[in-house]
DNA sequence: CGCATTAGTTGTACGGCTGAACTATTGCGT
DNA sequence: ACGCAATAGTTCAGCCGTACAACTAATGCG
């Protein structure tokens, strides 16, 4: 089930999430989210009267803010389970299905495609239409994926659904501040501002790096609430969750680890540097290690692996090295207790997974007291989409007396 | 002149500030620390009517925080200026002297101090006790410090001034959660808990890495709000700040750069693994590289560099290469657009900028659009100590209402 | 010297939360 | 079947903090 947590925004922590003067309105519109939240965070269905307690609110102030919610459609009354203790039976109270729901978007080398979820963590609707974006243009690909998105949302709204707002999940650099993609190598765009283009209409869009947004999709499941997601698809992307808060460092272009030096005597990179990570376990060099060739499926590598083929074998243990060391230099330099795998890793965790370890324990400083954990990725292979939509009702939650 | 900002805490920022329910009363709270903070952060002094315009609280709100304000001596009202419009004339307001004060502390490797701060920003006073503390025990080191804060704080409070807090600054890695050294390789200390030791009572004491506390004392100039800080000393170390936030990840063990991967066919590093950045930047590496003894001052290198003394200019252009090359790392993964360098490295910037410069743009992906910038530290020797104090006196404007 | 202007204070109105008393609905013992 | 205890949810007077408007205070200027 989506769990939610206390604040999983782009929006940096630092925002002044309250430098505004505080009137008699601003009780109600944040108590109004701490109801909301202790009902959506909580693992099984509260009544108002365990609102109440969980909260410290009165009971009378529970019931007129859970009215409200109700009303607004974001929480619904469940039917009362049979009651096994004497007193009045309890209304279970849950997040409200199909009413306010959030729209992922995503253009990958591959394919297109675009997710709606609503505020039980249910997928509604989700298109991904297939594609190559190898070398596109911004200005054809961005419009069809608008078009796809006003299908859904015109599904949706069909269905009395309110859209709240969408985010877009690029494989990119981009500026969470202006929204901005400054360079996009695998789609060889670069200083595009993706919303417009678009064309979604007043409808808000945010934008962000695909790897980003698919760490936070892990946050449904049980992992750690801080971890590192390192995922291999063309490029190799990272996030750093702390607290199951993004952190984004100054504008968002954080988590570059396919350029961390392994190796400065090391192959020549794309980038004009020497020994990236890249060069050793991105998904091209990892495939002509193994001998194959670079735009074969990753089927055919994990064949040869399971045919214990020698080249394939090396390679993919020569990668986990390197890996292991750039990421025991990123948990070095931002100290998160747990790694999550994600993409091509996820797959290749069994080969990869000794190495990983090996340089983690020996290289990370606070190894020796407390172990790196390392982990596979849970969420699915659209995971950016699904994540992009769960931000986007973690921002109805903040902020829920905008929809009441 | 100090300037207090948005909220550099060394909580995380997703302490759930708030996850308490609202009542009446947190209004005032709330609207207390807004009106602190409108007058502690303007560079110039306001009166009443003009933080009432910059918080868009009414002015009869603020007139009566104001007055609780100046009652709990956390600001005072300023002889009015000669008026040079009509109107009846602003009582200015600022913070208030000696009233309310924090507490620095700091162990290092050749030095024990404590400084005190009040609300203006002024060093009330401050105390250093060289000595030798390489392999010390912290049983008889702490206690000799706790101490020295008593005799500092006996001499605040017979002044009439509040002690808020202390914090400890220790060169090591400190869990920001627990308050627990982990290990500091310098001292030869691991596993220590170190607020009982100091036997300063009830008085809250809160512990940090060295460099992360020196990283908050760069905030009193014109930095930008966002930097990455670097320090040598007898070891290498950093901090994050994002937008005046520190950053430390999970525990609190981030930044530890200097075990980051130069090149894996360098030197043994003490730690273990092979080519860490000590190894080329340390200032053992330094001392060493320059032909000089290891213990040698500063100065002695600072001299073979102005004769030009190959040795020395060489070993300083390497480490600034290696340093570079680190940084560039550090940059790509956690995206900071300004290095700060303190430590020896505020002295040696002259003959390291241009190695450091040239590889940061080089390797960090988003510097052909924005370029990262290098800069010297402007807080003096004992930063740690300043920005510890000044850390108190944040927490202080965070929660007026507990002083007033 | 009076008027315009700005700063700060006083008093009433209003909104939101609280606590206590109330109603509603169940289990359980007799 | 009935009443009592127990728990859920609602109603209402009281309190508290802010807003707004009218007030007083203190200055410059013609």
């Amino acid at each position: 089930m989506l769990r939610y947590s206390q604040g999983v925004t782009l929006d940096p922590p630092t925002t002044p999430r309250g430098a505004a003067a505080a009137r008699q309105h601003s009780l109600r519109e944040r108590n109004l989210e701490l109801v909301a939240r202790a009902v959506f965070e909580s693992p099984e269905p509260l009544s108002r009267a365990d609102v109440a307690t969980s909260t410290g609110l009165a009971r009378a102030t529970v019931s007129t803010l859970v009215d409200r919610l109700v009303a607004g459609r974001l929480l619904t009354e469940l039917p009362p389970v049979a009651a096994q203790r004497a007193g009045r039976p309890a209304v279970p109270l849950a997040p409200a299905a199909r009413s306010v729901v959030g729209l992922g978007l995503e253009v990958n080398v591959d394919y297109l495609g675009a997710s709606v979820m609503d505020l039980t963590g249910d997928t509604v609707d989700e298109r991904v239409v297939p594609g190559a974006f190898h070398d596109s243009d911004p200005a054809t690909v961005l419009p069809r994926l608008g078009a796809l998105a006003q299908d859904l949302i015109a599904d949706a709204e069909a269905e009395g659904m309110r859209v709240a707002g969408a985010r877009l999940a690029l494989p990119g650099l981009v500026d969470a501040r202006t929204g901005l993609l400054q360079v996009a190598p695998n789609l060889g765009w670069s200083s595009v501002a993706p919303v417009p283009l678009l064309g979604l209409g007043d409808l808000p869009v945010d934008v962000a790096n695909e790897a980003k947004l698919a760490a936070l999709a892990e946050l449904t499941g049980d992992v750690s609430p801080s971890f590192l997601y390192v995922s291999a698809d063309v490029g190799i992307g990272a996030a750093v969750v702390v607290d199951r808060h993004l952190f984004l460092g100054e504008r968002g272009w954080n988590g570059e680890i396919g350029h961390v030096v392994v190796d400065p005597s090391g192959p020549r990179c794309s980038c004009g540097a020497f020994g990236c990570l890249e060069q050793y376990a991105g998904k091209e060099a990892l495939m002509k290690g193994a001998g194959l060739a670079v735009d074969a499926p990753l089927e055919a590598l994990v064949h040869a692996l399971q045919a214990h083929d020698d080249g394939a074998v090396g390679a993919v243990r020569q990668a986990g090295a390197a890996l292991g060391s750039a990421l025991a230099d990123f948990v070095n330099l931002v100290d998160v207790g747990t790694i999550v795998l994600g993409g091509a890793y996820t797959t290749l965790l069994p080969w990869l997974r000794d190495d990983v370890r090996a340089l983690l324990a020996e290289r990370v400083l606070s190894a020796p007291f407390a172990p790196v954990e390392v982990q596979a990725a849970e969420a699915g292979p659209y995971a950016a989409m699904a994540g992009g939509a769960r931000e986007v009702l973690r921002d109805v939650l903040a902020s829920p007396a905008d929809w009441v």
